[in-house]
DNA sequence: TTGATAATGAAAATCACTATCAATAAGAAA
DNA sequence: TTTCTTATTGATAGTGATTTTCATTATCAA
């Protein structure tokens, strides 16, 4: 099973519809290396559905989100563009030229991060670590 | 020398003037202990100065910015709240609850965060870590 | 094939923020 | 202290991103 036909089952399993419009959304999504805000994701997809509207995406998008599907991803550029969600633990690496995004894995700071918490007299919940950089492509430019 | 005397000599060294908007502004920003949006500033300032506009925080909150006095902190909350900027390296420790904000040293993930971004290869620029939980106060409501 | 209703697109509304501009006030110089 | 230059202010209008509304369309279970 493709990770689309993943996507699209859960919406069916939600009592959501599966229409063209997100489908194609899907599709931009899926094949993007890096995080794309709404507009876009309405660039890309506007190619091939040129009827589509703008709303449509606004809704699409926060549809995967709720679903868990997509994540938000914060950056100096702004903190509205989602990224594919990986399961599991893990971090972002993100070329701050082209946007690029990879997930790591193999940190495990827990330890360090509950010592700090208990030293401030935190009941630590979670943590966000995120790191930066340029990816090989961008490095010969 | 007080915090609040030593940001108004950053903005007289700058050739820019001291006014009591200026003053009221920078006042309520070293009296929280969380990071806070334009719309919050104002909303504290205008009770002492109900004649300012909420034009007037967005300027200052910028040129506290640029003089590095204040930075801009990411959360589930939003991305345009403003936290006076502590020197040196550090991260932040953010109650989930009550956005109670706590800078921390100790953590030198350096070396790590190098070798991944190397099996990756990627050429690190920037590490972003920030720690959420419950801060004293809140864990016992 | 039908019918209930989820989804769509267009337009209007809202929100956070920025730009414009005449009036005001800070503070250096006289 | 008073004067004068000009940075700063507040009101207003403007912008761009996102949301709400609503009549129309399309999905998909029966």
């Amino acid at each position: 099973m493709t990770t689309k036909e993943i996507w699209l089952k859960r919406l069916k399993e939600k009592g959501l519809r599966i229409t063209s419009q997100r489908e194609a959304i899907v599709d931009v999504l899926l094949n993007s290396e890096k995080a794309l805000d709404s507009m876009e994701v309405f660039d890309l997809v506007h190619k091939d559905h040129p009827s589509m509207g703008i709303v449509t995406v606004y809704r699409t998008m926060d549809c995967l989100e709720h679903l868990g599907l997509l994540q938000k991803v914060h950056q100096d550029s702004g903190c509205n563009k989602f990224l594919r969600l990986k399961e599991g633990h893990h971090h972002l690496l993100i070329c701050s030229n082209c946007g690029k995004a990879v997930y790591f894995e193999g940190l495990n700071f827990g330890d360090q991060f509950e010592k700090v918490a208990q030293q401030n007299d935190f009941l630590l919940q979670d943590h966000w670590l995120q790191l930066s950089g340029l990816c090989p492509r961008c490095q010969k430019i």
